[in-house]
RNA sequence: GCCCCCAUCGUCUAACGGUCAGGACACCACUCUUUCAAGGUGGGAACAGGAGUUCGAUUCUCCUUGGGGGCACCA
């Protein structure tokens, strides 16, 4: 057993920011390495913003990377009465007075300094900082009082947040210490920037996980990605399991710097998850876009064009549309690159396609065969095994770029490659 | 303006006083191939600057410069 809870509290704006999703996955990491427990907070005091709607897009982009948490998350906003409370007893005791009708804290001077866990000792000057309200004139709760009257009350031990947070500790260790409350560990890790060095912003294409997903991201890439910003276990391991994070993990290794979002190396780790991941994995994930896409296939056919395009697929999306091709003829669109080579020699381009399919109406329609009869072709007619590959490929896709043509072929199915073969052999495209 | 944090290839990072400063993404070349956004091989690419400490600094200290964050009766 161990005393450890950390937690997460995020308000609810309605999506949950990578820069946020980050933090929570670090309190997960940490809590769950070291056996204790993981807990949200939803900061929803601001009424105007906060609704129940955007406190569900936060849970679901918890869910959806994996992290679970252990306890009925609090609401701030159902606390008021006891930071009224404790805000009344503070200025029963003196330490805070009235100004205008609301509750202002007292700052003694002195230091104010904590040993942060990623950055080491930081240290203010209680001179530096004013005396600040705790609770307003009509008796609503102020932020840095109510998070921390919060965290003693769920006794939380960790408190693990952005860099942004760093300049209101102070304050809230005043109200630790006006409390004579324990100082729980702070870690404030680094913000995530996006490409121009500044704070992450939603114009560089997406900055809240819900983004991502929708982009065709897989969770557990994501999720790795994530851990890797601002964070690295030393050495040169990238591609880590939910399993690895967990066992490596540790508040040591997180990093002083801000770190940029370069989401091309993102698409380049879920490239590498798609890679890996079986075709029946990604079944789920792909079905409902290709039933967006209007494409209806059996299971079967659907399984087995994931797996010939996967490989060569950075995101479910790309992943989907190669399906679509492969299972309908109606979602063939010729590409400029494709367009180019049939313009190079159109009736050669035909001939070519005609030959081919005298020799495929009588294949076996293996992926084996279909290359040994091909390559036959080929050699017959003594051109390159590409001369007869490549329009093939071109007919059937509509791209010069796909798994190799025997398992294409396969992956279409003979009667659907044949007519598609036929239909290309009569007229050029567009 | 005041306070705080930070500083290794373009980007993510390794290094915890002694390395030809390593890996990954991206890029380039070559290679394999029937194409490639796949595989393989190789290449260019970094310790912000200046003082110290030390036999020796990317690593420790200080300064400068640069970047970021915060200075609410927002969260």
């Amino acid at each position: 057993m161990t005393n450890v809870r950390v937690r997460f509290a995020p308000s609810p704006t309605g999506y949950l920011h990578v820069g946020g999703a980050r933090t929570a996955l670090f309190n997960w990491l940490y809590a769950r390495r070291a056996g204790g427990k993981f807990l949200l907070r939803i900061e929803d005091t601001d009424k105007a913003r906060s609704t129940d709607e955007h406190t569900k897009v936060i849970l679901d982009g918890l869910t959806w990377l994996g992290l679970d948490w252990d306890e009925e998350p609090i609401f701030q906003g159902a606390r008021v009465k006891r930071h009224q409370e404790v805000a009344d007893k503070l200025l029963a005791e003196k330490r805070a007075y009235t100004e205008e009708g609301a509750i202002r804290l007292r700052v003694p001077p002195g230091e104010i300094a904590w040993d942060d866990a990623v950055h080491g000792r930081i240290s203010f000057r209680g001179e530096d900082i004013k005396d600040f309200v705790i609770l307003r004139a009509d008796r609503s709760p102020l932020y840095n009082f109510a998070v921390v009257v919060d965290d003693i009350d769920m006794t939380i031990s960790h408190v693990i947040r952005g860099d942004d947070h760093i300049s209101n500790t102070p304050k809230q260790i005043v109200v630790y210490r006006a409390l004579n409350a324990a100082l729980p560990m702070f870690g404030h890790v680094p913000m995530i920037h996006g490409m121009d060095g500044k704070k992450l912003s939603k114009r560089e294409g997406a900055a809240a996980v819900g983004d991502y997903q929708v982009k065709g991201i897989l969770p557990d890439a994501m999720r790795n990605f994530l851990a890797l910003l601002g964070w690295s276990p030393g050495g040169d391991r990238e591609i880590l399991s939910m399993k690895e994070l967990v066992s490596l993990f540790s508040l040591e290794g997180i990093l002083k710097k801000p770190a940029i979002f370069d989401l091309t190396k993102l698409e380049w780790m879920n490239g590498q998850y798609l890679s890996l991941a079986s075709a029946e994995e990604l079944y789920p994930l792909i079905a409902p876009q290709l039933e967006q896409l209007g494409v209806n296939g059996n299971k079967e056919a659907v399984l087995r064009a994931v797996a010939a395009v996967k490989t060569r697929s950075r995101t479910t999306i790309d992943v989907a549309r190669q399906v679509a091709v492969r299972l309908d003829a109606k979602q063939v669109v010729f590409d400029e690159k494709a367009k180019k080579e049939i313009g190079k020699d159109p009736a050669g381009y035909r001939s070519s396609l005609e030959a081919s399919l005298a020799e495929l109406r009588t294949a076996d329609w293996t992926p084996e065969a279909l290359e040994k009869t091909l390559r036959a072709l080929a050699d017959k007619q003594g051109v390159a095994a590409g001369k007869v590959f490549q329009p093939i490929r071109i007919a059937l896709t509509g791209g010069t770029v796909s798994e190799p043509v025997n398992e294409l072929l396969f992956v279409v199915g003979k009667e659907a490659a044949l007519e598609r073969l036929q239909a290309a052999s009569r007229q050029s495209p567009g």
